[in-house]
DNA sequence: TTTTGAGTTGTTCGA
DNA sequence: GTCGAACAACTCAAA
């Protein structure tokens, strides 16, 4: 019988993973494949923090496919010769994969299933990583959704996603010769202490994903609806990672979330479920947006912006990127990012509100460093989210909309904790000060051992005369 | 086709 | 301290 190549993209995981369980039932060997593509030609390739978690995921799910008696075969190339000479030194007579969405995928993946194809190979493609294609959502009109209640009312409207199916206990797997190791595949860069700290935050794979689901539906859920904007506390889900890789699938998340909620049968669970599954449909939301709009990382989505007063200033973007803008509750957030590769959603905004809006930095200077820094960078959550909170994208957000940065400090991490975690130089400053320090008196300041200037940064900017320049230069475009 | 209601996440000011 | 209004006006989606 003649192998079957499951290629393994954003899907890194056993169980609800229909090319992987299409080409089970088939019952011919198979050859587990993975491509580590970092042509130059390829826009948005894996940034530095996706690497460091790829490689652990690699990694796992190396050790999942061994335990079934085969291996994960990884190639590096360009991803077009790569498969091709694979088939040849496989003599494979099909090629599964599920389907990824990022524009330059979708069309690199269209040329390769008609090259294979013309060749005589089956090839066939799944969904997998969303609860519905992007191009299954349709308002009356038949046009794509710009407006994410309506499209969340259309997902509940098409019932419950599909169950998700077990991990084939069964495989054959095809002979191959294995090809570099993971450390031949350089995902860590030489001589940098940087990952590590990474690695410790994180433990990636799938079953760590179906853990922390469990872990999270157990002890962080309850609340959620309120809770998950404190980052002074543990209620968010924590699976962003996961999904980006597809260690873990929406559709699993949904049904896990949902028998919890049937479970207790109590109304402020509901409440609480619900919260958490309309996040999930953000990110289905932004693959949404990415699929019909995929100009969506690179321009603004309103072109009035294409001439908005952005500002050249490295200083403001270093500052920014290394936690110094003087601004607690930012810099904690910055450096939160910098050594976990993760950052709490409400600081996300925050931070990305005071990059574009205080500092008037491109919204693509962040973008990218995000891309770079987060291990869940992903492509369709990172530009439809910069573009919102820029105000250039999809949803009429007032422009006037900026985020105070102490006042955001005090509502949602009221005794500093979360400061203090990652900007000790402050954790002797009182809860009073802490989102402040400038506004602390010297004597307090002496007390703490904080020397504005010194120890910690004062304000880049000042709040007050930032907004209102930011203001002035949002109203500059709105004619 | 036209109309109507609504749109993730906020801040400031003044009473 | 609390509360409501102002910040503007536009586009989307559905009726």
């Amino acid at each position: 019988m003649k192998p079957l190549i499951v290629w393994f993209r954003q899907d890194l995981r056993l169980a609800d993973n229909p090319a992987l369980t299409a080409a089970s039932a088939k019952g011919c060997p198979i050859v587990a494949l993975y491509v580590l593509d970092e042509n130059k030609d390829m826009p948005w390739t894996l940034g530095a923090a996706s690497k460091v978690w790829l490689r652990a995921s690699l990694q796992s799910l190396d050790r999942s496919l061994k335990q079934l008696g085969g291996s994960l075969t990884i190639r590096i190339g360009r991803t077009q010769d790569t498969i091709n000479q694979l088939v040849n030194e496989t003599g494979a007579n099909a090629v599964y994969w599920n389907r990824c969405y990022e524009p330059s995928f979708i069309e690199r993946d269209a040329a390769i299933k008609s090259e294979l194809k013309a060749y005589g190979l089956e090839v066939q493609s799944f969904s997998a990583s969303l609860m519905y294609e992007p191009w299954e959502y349709k308002t009356r009109t038949g046009t794509p959704f710009k407006v994410f209640t309506p499209f969340w009312k259309s997902l509940i409207a098409k019932g419950k996603p599909t169950d998700p199916t077990p991990a084939p206990t069964r495989l054959t797997f095809h002979p191959v010769n294995q090809g570099p190791n993971l450390d031949n595949l350089r995902l860590l860069p030489p001589k940098s202490d940087w990952p590590k700290s990474i690695q410790a935050s994180w433990s990636p794979g799938e079953s760590n994903g179906k853990n922390q689901l469990c872990r999270f539906l157990d002890q962080g859920l309850g609340g959620y609806a309120d809770l998950r904007d404190r980052p002074d506390l543990s209620h968010c889900s924590s699976l962003s990672p996961f999904l980006h890789f597809g260690e873990i699938s929406p559709r699993q998340i949904w049904q896990a979330t949902v028998s919890q909620m049937a479970a207790f049968r109590n109304g402020s669970l509901d409440r609480d479920g619900w919260a958490f599954l309309r996040e999930i449909a953000w990110r289905e939301f932004s693959y949404h947006l990415l699929f019909h709009f995929p100009e969506l990382p690179d321009v603004a989505w309103n072109r009035k912006f294409n001439s908005f007063g952005w500002i050249e200033d490295h200083k403001f973007l270093s500052a920014w990127q290394k936690g110094q803008t003087g601004y607690p509750f930012i810099d904690a957030g910055m450096r939160q990012l910098w050594h976990t590769g993760w950052m709490h959603n409400r600081v996300r905004m925050v931070a990305a509100s005071f990059l574009t809006k205080h500092l008037l930095q491109h919204w693509t200077k962040g973008e990218k460093w995000f891309w770079d820094t987060l291990v869940d960078a992903d492509l369709a959550s990172n530009s439809a989210s910069w573009q919102w909170v820029s105000g250039c994208g999809f949803d009429a957000s007032p422009y006037f909309r900026i985020f105070n940065p102490m006042l955001q400090g005090q509502k949602f991490d009221p005794d500093g904790s979360y400061v203090k975690q990652w900007v000790p130089e402050l954790s002797n400053l009182s809860s009073k000060y802490l989102h402040a320090p400038w506004e602390a008196p010297s004597s307090v300041l002496a007390t703490a051992k904080v020397t504005l200037g010194k120890t910690y940064p004062h304000p880049i900017v000042d709040h007050k005369a930032a907004r209102l320049r930011a203001l002035e230069a949002y109203r500059a475009i709105k004619t």
